[in-house]
DNA sequence: GCACTTCTTTGATCCAGCTCATTTTAGTAC
DNA sequence: GTACTAAAATGAGCTGGATCAAAGAAGTGC
């Protein structure tokens, strides 16, 4: 770590991060879907769930296999990806922390749909789905909050096959790095830098097209001053040059 | 309705559904998410909803309006739509009875994200969402059982998109016929009939294609024997071969 | 039966983006 | 600084589908 590191990119820190019962507890706070919990209720909850650490690169669940869990991004950035028999790759969702993935099926009848993967190093706290049920449940108001927020990314996904069904490559780049802004931007001297290592593959992956094509663009994008990339980063530099492409010819 | 029809559909029997209060609750017990339900508990739920006819072809609400009610396919098919300014547009979800749409979310903040369109002649019932989403506080097995449908709808667009970002339109057209197959498809003298009008177009709009496009398809479809069309209907002959066509190369 | 409308089919052309192949560069380790 | 590695860029050629244009059914109303 004491390297000289040129990346903007924060380094790492998941060392300084610990999982102590009372940070999570912090963090389980922070979820969208557990706000307006009593301190005593959310301490039960609390107790539910287990965390545990991913590097970098390393997949938390394989498409496929036998869905049990249910998890909360508490640290760092976690990818749902799916792939097809030959190799392709798509991006379904890139989460962070106070995010849920994983499965909420009841009693683990289902597998899951999707493989997870530590786009950072992270921090991940998990729950029995049929402990979750019972939460859900219990809790009407976590229930409702919990469908608020999957219509939500019900809608993002209709937005995204609406967007793949009539938008050109660089359109939809425009627009997954508006996303990923709004998401993930941090202000810092290169612009609004996205906090967490982004490839070309990644970008590719998530706009449906190739990598050569994704390089392409971003190049361009940056020959006209809208951002500034390196090695597995990105900053917006002109936001609104981005929402022209979107909207221009 | 007397005259001579060649189509293999259905007759439209609009006329002889009447949304009497008898019917409105046999139908809402037969919604996913209020089954379980007692009686009297449905029966009182059942009195907030009223009802609305709509004819093959009408809107029943349009994109970016203010988003006021849920709704719930009684009799017909209704299809959620998004649209570009340029004309383009595409399907986003094809709905039978028992299946809701619209909005929930909290209070009517939020606009309508889709433009619903009534693809036959369709009996809809509809209930305020600040209405429904006492109904879900009041009755936490309704809200995880709504929520249950949420993540299978999610977990399909998710589907969508995959297929949109790496297999050819054949296969996806294909996979489309398989599944309006499951949803629509009734025993008849020529195959599996979709029992709902759909043309060429609303394929395409599905697939993400041109109309062109996907009317060649269909042509070698019909050809090599796999399915029997005419104007707006469609009956697949053989369902094994579909599959092949998504699995091979 | 005839006219009219709307859906569907088919043909011909063109280009955005994919593929394959290779070079360049950013970032890391020593 | 030097060496190494994986990511990114770039070039060239090919093709699946889009687009434009026009002819051919199917269904409806009179």
């Amino acid at each position: 770590m004491s390297q000289k590191r040129t990346t903007p990119l924060e380094a790492p820190s998941i060392e300084k991060h610990h999982c102590t019962v009372d940070v999570r507890l912090e963090k389980l706070g922070m979820v969208q879907f557990f706000r307006g919990l009593d301190r005593e209720t959310l301490q039960q909850i609390s107790k539910k769930f287990s965390a545990s650490h991913f590097t970098a690169g390393q997949p938390i669940y394989y498409e496929g296999e036998k869905a049990t869990l249910l998890r909360v991004v508490v640290f760092g950035a976690v990818k749902l990806i799916r792939q097809t028999e030959d190799g392709k790759e798509i991006l379904v969702d890139m989460l962070k922390p106070g995010e849920y993935f994983g499965s909420l099926n009841e009693m683990g009848e289902d597998n899951y749909t999707e493989t997870a993967v530590a786009q950072s190093d992270a921090c991940i706290l998990s729950i029995g789905n049929r402990e979750f049920r019972s939460v859900l449940n219990a809790h009407p108001s976590v229930a409702v909050a919990v469908l608020d927020v999957t219509t939500k990314k019900l809608n993002s996904a209709r937005e995204q096959i609406h967007h793949l069904a009539t938008l050109s490559v660089e359109k939809r780049i425009a627009h997954i790095l508006k996303e990923l802004c709004a998401k993930f931007g941090e202000e810092s001297k290169v612009g609004m830098l996205l906090q967490l290592p982004l490839s070309r593959k990644d970008l590719a992956d998530m706009a449906g097209t190739s990598t050569e094509t994704a390089s392409r663009i971003m190049s361009r994008f940056q020959q006209d001053g809208l951002i500034t990339t390196g090695r597995q980063w990105v900053a917006i530099k002109d936001y609104n040059a981005l929402s022209e492409i979107i909207s221009g010819n």
